[in-house]
DNA sequence: CTTTTTGCAAATCTTTTGCAGGCGA
DNA sequence: TCGCCTGCAAAAGATTTGCAAAAAG
């Protein structure tokens, strides 16, 4: 498995396309999220969502934006990521297996993507170990140039 | 930074050292939880040990095991593991920066370690983006032989 | 028109906090 | 003795569940 493009060509249309595709209804809730989570830059947390449209007229509940995430990461639309904050947070999954891994500033928690992905040795050994059907995640932690 | 090596000669009397002199006082429930650490050969939640002693005679608050897990990890004697199912876990830090990583069974959620860490092209990465003082975190998601 | 989905309320689960009494050094 | 620790009760924060009404196809 490679990793390491850039996403292109990631549009609302394609997004919608993969909803209904996965068999699900595609509701006005669940196309606010896709479009939120195109335009933000890093991983963002169900509450944040939530906040976003908060008092607004697009204001949907923060249940809903669970179920929503939930849904979509059953699908593989989405990828929750975890990062010890107690907090999940959420991006759009990359097209065909292709995904990226995270440096994570302690300070600011901000997030930036590292599109570098060379494991093939570890994942070897790691089968010879007897497993099947890998996935990996390798996350930096450090403090980010603007908090030094 | 290199890693790699199993563990050796860790007991307990040392641990409890290592507690005396990070300056905490040396309690039953401390000792306890510290021989539970070194007993067990996987991470395991507050929670896992709070049971190992409910009911019994040596029996904790949770919120007791909570304040010394937190403790031990401020005083680097714990790491804290979150794996993407909501609960934390722990394990006795290695001594002199020395680490390893995991392969977690999807299926039965047994965590096993993996003694192999080569990652310099990737923290020469990361260091190029400006991060300083990184530290890292490699997780493999399976299914192990005995549960295929 | 049928099935899925949403919103609201309430529950659940993990972890944290406040406070008074207890214990280690 | 003195201050750190523990236990109990309660709170807090994230996420889930039940159910009736609303929307999608």
């Amino acid at each position: 498995m490679k990793c390491g493009q850039e996403r292109k060509n990631i549009n609302i249309e394609a997004l919608n396309e993969r909803v209904r595709k996965a068999g699900m209804k595609l509701t006005s809730q669940r196309t606010q999220i896709l479009k939120t989570l195109l335009n933000h830059p890093e991983p963002i947390s169900a509450d944040e969502i939530f906040k976003k449209y908060d008092g607004r007229s697009e204001a949907m509940d923060l249940v809903t934006i669970y179920r929503i995430l939930k849904k979509f990461e059953e699908s593989l639309i989405v990828s929750r990521l975890e990062f010890g904050d107690g907090v999940a947070r959420f991006e759009l999954t990359l097209e065909s297996g292709h995904h990226h891994h995270h440096v994570i500033c302690r300070q600011c928690q901000r997030v930036e993507p590292i599109h570098l992905c060379d494991l093939e040795e570890h994942i070897k050994t790691v089968e010879a170990m007897g497993y099947k059907s890998l996935s990996h995640r390798l996350d930096f932690f450090g403090i980010c140039s603007r908090c030094q």
